[in-house]
DNA sequence: TGCAATTACTACTTCAAGGTAGAATTTAAA
DNA sequence: TTTAAATTCTACCTTGAAGTAGTAATTGCA
């Protein structure tokens, strides 16, 4: 019941992005020494990031990484949904499926609600909101 | 962001044996049959189910498994712990860890209220509240 | 121009979860 | 006592996520 490795780290690095000066890039090295994650592996996140649009990259002498846009208009949500790990309305906590209110267990509504506050945290959470306070890792 | 397979799997075995009639035993066949789940699989999963004590079992002729407890007694988080798979307190979202309310980043705070919508679902529900109710699968 | 720094690509390895196969063990009943 | 039905054990296979390695492509700068 979590969220996989690959999600944490792009949402960690994101916020760290978040965080530093705009128009600065940054580069991989960097953001896997200061994240504690794996260059390599960071290195095939990135570029993820990059061909879904969230993030810019420049190659050569002086690259580096970029926010593509504004720090206030990238939700948790886009990220997950970058690594197809958002939260489905339909989703069954049992992986049943989708009884979609005709044939409900007791655990249908129970989860409907920490369902719908996770859905509305992820969406509604910005890189902005969250840069700049708590864990700097 | 769900469960593992495995848990599923045992969530829906144990609340489908707490449906059915009390001191009358179900073998493996019959579960992974009426369950749609993998036979082999299903016998691994119930082995634990039996070692972590919330099922016993008769081997031979005639045998199969029983609940070992009042399906009331029974609580869906019981299951997930056999698992290793409850929700800790100190869970974060970010899999950083634990900054226990030292160093609170903008998550932190509305990742509290799901997840302790989440353990309460866990340690509240027990199989006789889920069973007879909903998808029967 | 040439070099060094950087991202991108391709392919591989590792690890854990999910799943399978077959034989050993136990038991009730014929 | 034999046999068939059942669980249990051990070992393996498969799949996908996580992580690694090496090289190609790109770019700024000396
Ligand atoms: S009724 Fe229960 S099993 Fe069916 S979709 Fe809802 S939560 Fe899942
Ligand atoms: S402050 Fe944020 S990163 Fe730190 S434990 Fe809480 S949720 Fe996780």
């Amino acid at each position: 019941m979590q969220l996989s490795a690959t999600s944490q780290y792009a949402i960690r690095i994101l916020v760290y992005m978040a965080g530093e000066k705009d128009s600065q890039s940054i580069n991989a090295a960097e953001l896997a020494e200061t994240l504690l994650i794996p260059y390599k592996f960071l290195a095939k996140i990135m570029t993820s990031l990059v061909k879904v649009g969230l993030v810019e990259s420049t190659r050569g002498k002086e690259g580096g990484y970029k926010l593509k846009k504004k720090a206030s208009d990238i939700m948790v949500g886009d990220i997950l949904d970058a690594f197809h790990e958002s939260i489905k309305d339909e989703q069954c906590i049992l992986g049943i499926g989708f009884c979609n209110g005709l044939c409900k267990c007791a655990l249908h509504d129970q989860w409907m609600e920490p369902k719908f506050l996770l859905q509305k945290m992820f969406r509604e959470s910005s890189l902005e909101d969250i840069a700049g306070r708590g864990c700097k890792r």
